[in-house]
DNA sequence: ACCTGAACACCGTTCAAGT
DNA sequence: ACCTGAACACCGTTCAAGT
């Protein structure tokens, strides 16, 4: 038996306030989809008009870049066996595991740098590990971000819906691409669409963080 | 003194076929930019309903992705001077600035991959100076990926407007890191956002080549 | 001073009904 | 058989006018 309600069926109405918003925001994502957190479907829910959000948040891509960083809060950031760049690597993993459930999200996060606090918690703790396996300082700034727009690119190409359709049409693509006009195409044939996504996804994290320890920064 | 036209002022409509379509398309993103290339506008363009374009191209996903691979025309595949890594960083680049001139475009890229006569081209030539790095095909096949990932992500970060303000949101951030919450943010500093963009992005392909070169498929 | 109804200027996609 | 007018179901954002 539930305790009695106050009037209203659905959970009791959030305060206007930014913190209100933010919240009934990533509930709405949850229960919908992020392409639901628009700011109409968003003010229904709070039983106002769109207008009255504009008060506490600028607009579109910044609702979804605070969303985002409330989901950030959920990525594991101390992992504990393993050598450092074991450890990376599963930081990163879960990164972009919290980003694969939502790659809307992910798109906003390529085209929106988001700056929030849990967003600077997972960069400081990439910077630790690339750090702690004593990558120069120049070398680990500049790799933190390949690193962390490997993950969302990644999470981002993964709109399913369509993407099916898409490699079902690259994949008849280099199937039809000849010897004669496309020699590397054929030679590589299936190896070129071959592999899991998780195994692609480790190993480029794999390239990049050895590309960074060996790359310096004058080279070219 | 130019010809006399025919009764309209502007060029000459395009048959209502897709090649058509896609060719007005185009010209309307050189026009107004892509966010103008939308299915009513582009009806409105060729004095039709938006209706009649569903029966040439199956979703805007699908007119974005013909527009893209008809830019890709204009890459350069095969630059003459410099040994093969110098060559592939080349080509990897002049992808990248079509796609800086249409950050849009790329943004489509990541999410509907391409598949088209352009795309394929451009696949085969990295595929080609890889393969004359003397770089493995397994790496090779995985590695092609990375790099056009790369270059897409890098462009698609680059949607103007808001990503100054952004960025100025995340400098204020890293400056307010202080050493008791963000050791290592505040370790490193400035150095998190300095260097040009070029800069960076090269150093970036060649982690990502470096890292393709020595990192073994079965690794971990 | 604070908030918002209503309007402006658009979207993508479908399908019944025309030629 | 082919094409499309009109409709459906939405958007983001602004601003004049209210309390």
């Amino acid at each position: 038996m539930t305790a009695p309600r106050s009037r209203r069926e659905r959970p009791a109405k959030p305060a206007l306030t930014r913190e209100g918003i933010i919240t009934t925001a990533v509930g709405l994502m949850r229960a919908e989809g992020l392409e639901r957190v628009t700011m109409r479907r968003l003010a229904t829910e709070l039983d106002t008009g769109p207008a009255s959000l504009y008060v506490y948040v600028r607009n579109t891509a910044e609702l979804h870049a605070a969303v985002l960083d409330e989901l950030l809060g959920t990525v594991e950031l101390r992992p504990r066996k393993g050598n450092w760049q074991d450890r990376l690597v599963r930081v990163l993993t879960s990164y972009t595991k919290v980003l694969f459930e939502h790659p809307g999200l992910a798109q906003s996060a390529l085209v929106a740098r988001p700056s929030g606090t849990n967003y600077l918690n997972l960069v400081e703790a990439v910077l630790g590990l690339l750090a702690e396996g004593g990558i120069p300082g120049g070398q680990a700034a500049w790799g933190l971000d390949l690193l962390l727009q490997t993950a969302t690119a990644t999470a981002a190409e993964h709109q399913t819906e369509t993407s099916q359709e898409d490699w079902d049409l690259l994949a008849a693509a280099v199937r039809d691409a000849t010897k004669a006009t496309h020699p590397n195409i054929a030679a590589l044939g299936p190896q070129l669409l071959a592999g899991s996504g998780p195994d692609r996804l480790i190993w480029a994290f794999h390239v990049v963080i050895n590309g960074t320890r060996t790359t310096p920064r004058e080279s070219s």
